[in-house]
DNA sequence: CGAGGACTTGAGCCAGTTCAACTCATGTGG
DNA sequence: CCACATGAGTTGAACTGGCTCAAGTCCTCG
């Protein structure tokens, strides 16, 4: 398993493992285990990083890119249950199989870690293991508010989500790049990835959105670049009023699986 | 919240806690504990232990009977999330509110526990608050599961994927009690909440299950109590093969929420 | 016995899929 | 630099699985 084509693994450097979600706030002395733990690694747009059923000797967080964690039924029907974006960590601790493949949605750079050095990291630090604990909590509601998505809502009303849930995600991570200014929406992944992380068809997508665009809710600049010109409205089609959005969803992991 | 109908709240009994899966090969001391912190409770079908968004303040364990978990969009449609059934935990540790609503299924019996005393047990006792992140971990893994059924599956291949589990569980659950002899298959739960888990509607459901009668795959002997007659068959129509379903459905929790 | 709920069955309809064609943009080799 | 293949996205047209609505059966309970 694993890449060939991982262009090199140096020791994590500071930069890095500081962005991690999971070294905010640490004692130093984890932060500094943690630090000699990474390694960096970098993959291509399509590469494998982890097999479905397959041993996954590591763990990480995405520093770069977008990962997608997606299922395959065995006449090749899939789904993507999950985009991970930086500071998402990726990968099972405490199983030696994953039970979902982890390709690269986009080139990405990760820092990864052994999952023994890791598991054994948990094990010490009692307040890292907690940590995990309740980013897993938030990956459970995120996965349940899909599942109501997949399982009850149409392909409008999907793609609103989504459209919402993009838009959310990169306020929160450019807060200071300030490249967001507004109302875009960069679209990171392709049409294909969309449609098996919605669980439609590219057509009934494009189909979708120029609608959206025909009934001025849309701006189409290109077609990974949207302009928001109405948002009550797209809220609307999002079939989940605003208020609900921001209760039931973390912020801090929106995209994550929801 | 949670009902005005509890019938009584005793302190759980030794035979209580010890068929809890999370009490199973404790320490003594954390045993007492949780047998301390315990209050039995019942519902019957239909009452509202906790509401979508609202204070919980308890989480617990299902002694027996069925809960169902479950989430609703602001026009009514709902879907099931999960089901709980007997030794399954229910609950959100370290959150003040619930995000889905968790209902009875059928008359249940449930060990509650006070949510605060719980948090101060999982700080005091780091292996259980390992316990629940393996546990988490699995459910996690269960839901990604039941994405995927939800996203590309058709009706025929969930209601089929269902039955498996179903007997899976029960299989596991009554192996002393040697009731299910072979190929009986119990649905403990109506078909409107069995529509709501499969994203799905009573009528394409009844359809579908008589025509697997018609087919010779179910024998039906009422609506809650069916017999596989050709197992190979179904599997086949879950659209999963055997060997999949072994791999990627831990067998503990298969019920949970895939 | 009548009301109501759970389940089944039928008939028509529609959102979304499938299949196919077309438009671009990108890249490759002669 | 062009000819051509390749892949991503869009659009059109026909088809269909599953939904909706409506009626029926059967069982339970007051």
């Amino acid at each position: 398993m694993t890449a060939l084509s991982t262009l090199h693994t140096p020791a994590a450097d500071q930069s890095t493992t500081q962005r991690c979600s999971i070294c905010q706030g640490m004692e130093p002395e984890l932060h500094r285990q943690l630090q000699r733990l990474g390694r960096i690694k970098r993959y291509a747009a399509g590469e494998i990083i982890v097999g479905e059923e397959e041993e996954a000797p590591f763990v990480g967080t995405v520093t770069s890119g977008v990962l997608r964690m997606q299922k395959t039924l065995y006449d090749g029907r899939q789904l993507i249950v999950g985009l991970l974006m930086p500071s998402d960590m990726f990968g099972r601790v405490f199983s030696s199989t994953s039970n979902v493949s982890i390709e690269a949605a986009t080139d990405v750079t990760l820092c990864c870690y052994s999952r023994a050095g890791f598991e054994i990291l948990l094990s010490q630090f009692p307040a890292l293991e907690h940590r995990m604990l309740l980013s897993m909590l938030d990956e459970l509601e995120s996965a349940q508010n899909w599942m109501l998505l997949l399982g009850c809502q149409s392909v409008t009303e999907r793609i609103a989500t989504f459209l919402l849930i993009l838009r959310r995600r990169s306020a929160k991570l450019q807060s200071d790049t300030v490249q967001c200014l507004g109302n875009s929406v960069t679209i990171p992944i392709s049409r294909r990835d969309m449609a098996a992380y919605l669980g439609t068809t590219v057509e009934s997508i494009s189909r979708s959105i120029q609608e959206m665009a025909r009934q001025r809710v849309l701006g189409i600049i290109d077609p990974q670049h949207f302009r928001i010109l109405d948002e009550r409205r797209l809220v609307e089609l999002s079939g989940s009023d605003d208020t609900e959005m921001k209760l039931s969803v973390p912020v801090e992991r929106t995209l994550r699986t929801a």
